[in-house]
DNA sequence: TTGTATGCGTTATCAT
DNA sequence: ATGATAACGCATACAA
């Protein structure tokens, strides 16, 4: 039963005060060579592990970190990061923390940086970011390393913006797991794929998921299925279930979409609408649009990129970072959830409490 | 911007001290009925949220958790379940907790009374059991109730224990699900239910799973499907081998094995031994010996019971319960995770830290 | 450069 | 029954 050691037991051995050995632990400079090497001797032999709720006790700052993100009303898919980001501010707010908001549209690069210069204006101790439009992002990465703003970055993976941490899904196994899930349900036939929502400039990643698709299918199931990608963009909803029925027309062999975006739905309703039912589908995400389909079964496959559970992280991690100055993973790639009428529940359900 | 208030602020407020605020908080008794009310008239008009990093620290008691359950030598399953409270521990060792293990074996009624002996001698604060034998888990929930311990349970659900807190799958949902995933992917045909390495006897919960499974059948596959339970149990790695072909010859036209256990790699080695490789093979957890038989095709997908994450939550609720006080969820169903060999790697790789 | 003292909000131990 | 006060371990402001 080893006891655990206090600065107080420190500064004994070492035979110098608290105060001292304060200063070389946070490196705050105003210490003698002397007395420096004493407390790093004396370091070197015990195991010293701060304690943590006295330090935050004592220390009672507040953090103030902005969340910079997509509005949620400009497309659902953000509704549950802003969720979890609030789970997780709730659990953490006796630490001091507290979070302003900046919501964005994810496709207007003015919208984004008017967000993201009031998100600065707030003078936040730590910034949590959906970097959706690359170079935007870029660009503000270099200013948060300039003000030495802690960045955290969820959902979009960009390399080069080298945040403190990014967590989120690899996009090009979800494209190769999409594959295999759809080879395995899907009759021999053609695929198709399809981007609905999203924009191919600007964003580097859009294809992660698609090469990861056709990649297993070359590997696995290219003597039973053929792959096209298809646009399907269009401003009216019957423009919409033109242009698919159109691919359909096109691609006559089709036997499943694979959408790699959270629009799956918009898919399902012309689908429904064209009365196609021999069609296997797979998309992306809990959204409740998706689950009316998954519930039904015109969705066959949901993936679900627990985009909750990556803004329950990103703060999660910041606070750790900011008041407990833990380590925290560079990269956290979240599982690869598989969502079906039968394990729906499971995955959406909150419990009671006594 | 409301200002926190703290115990010292009630004090003020109901013109008395902190002493006695703090007594009827925790109604410690020793206070005037004039006090008490004017007390309570306080709490009633203000939020007070007691500052939990405080009280940790002034407190600082010592917790201790026994956690009971199988012995990971005898049933590989039950690894995870103990890194999952590892894990847990080494996060909330801050906080004052520590854990004793008592291992038992869990088919073995004399055992399982040993160890809960044992747990009972180190005077827990806390307990955390995994109840998988029936009779003896009511008696030692009994005990427990007696002696005023927490008790949190997970894995196998027993209503009748009644525990603060149970964590797990539920199974009859579980059953659906698999039988849903198996019509996806198998063939027409006759589909062999087996539990493998569970006792019928003493575990009514037993038959949770199969009855989902044909339920699901039932339902949206009775056309296309048979199915047939099938006992395997045998005491030889020949012996069960040799009886797995004798059930394939009674069931000639089977395309996909059920396995309701962790034992999916033992009929997998068999196929394998036997050449079969049209049948479609669903099990459960990813332990090594199922891995290998993922990755090799074998298995096609496993149901993945979470069983680290259960044993995470279960101490992390018992310390939520015990240092902090606060409210924990009586039934918590896990997430029903579909594993593939794509989605593989995400479910079980650990990340790099900074 | 160094050491001491005070405070963070709560619990626990004392005298009253 | 009540109120003052010393811990808990660390940070910080200030005195030496």
């Amino acid at each position: 039963m080893s006891k655990i050691v206090r600065m107080k037991d420190i500064a004994a051995m070492a035979n110098v005060s608290m105060g001292t050995v304060d200063r070389v632990i946070h490196n705050r400079g105003r210490v003698s060579a002397d007395a420096q090497k004493k407390v790093m001797d004396v370091l070197e032999q015990i195991n010293y592990k701060p304690n943590l709720i006295a330090r935050t006790l004592s220390s009672s700052r507040n953090y103030r970190v902005a969340a910079l993100l997509p509005d949620a009303e400009l497309d659902p898919f953000w509704r549950s990061s802003i969720q979890g980001i609030q789970q997780a501010h709730s659990e953490h707010s006796q630490f001091g923390i507290t979070i302003s908001y900046h919501f964005f549209d994810p496709y207007s690069g003015d919208s984004f940086r008017q967000q993201a210069h009031d998100a600065l204006e707030s003078g936040p101790d730590g910034i949590l970011l959906a970097p959706t439009l690359r170079q935007e992002a870029l660009d503000f990465a270099g200013i948060c390393r300039e003000q030495q703003i802690p960045l955290v970055c969820f959902n979009t993976y960009i390399h080069e913006l080298a945040p403190l941490a990014f967590i989120g899904q690899d996009l090009h196994q979800s494209g190769r797991l999409a594959a295999e899930l759809m080879t395995m349900i899907a009759a021999p036939g053609t695929i198709l794929v399809t981007h609905i929502g999203e924009q191919v400039q600007n964003s580097a990643h859009i294809g992660a998921k698609e090469t990861g698709f056709r990649e297993f299918v070359r590997e696995k199931g290219s003597s039973h299925f053929e792959v096209n990608t298809v646009q399907l963009e269009s401003p009216s909803r019957s423009g919409f279930k033109a242009s698919l029925a159109q691919a359909l027309e096109t691609h006559p062999h089709t036997k499943g979409i694979y959408v790699t975006t959270s629009k799956a739905y918009e898919i399902a309703r012309s689908l429904e609408e064209l009365g196609k039912t021999d069609i296997r589908l797979i998309g992306y995400d809990l959204i409740d649009e998706n689950l009316t389909h998954l519930r039904n079964g015109t969705i066959n496959l949901l993936i679900n990129q627990n985009s909750d559970r990556q803004g329950f992280l990103g703060i999660s991690y910041l606070t750790d970072h900011l008041v407990f100055q833990k380590p925290i993973p560079t990269l956290q790639y979240l599982p690869l959830s598989i969502v079906t009428r039968e394990n729906l529940n499971s995955y959406i359900t909150s419990q009671e409490v006594n």
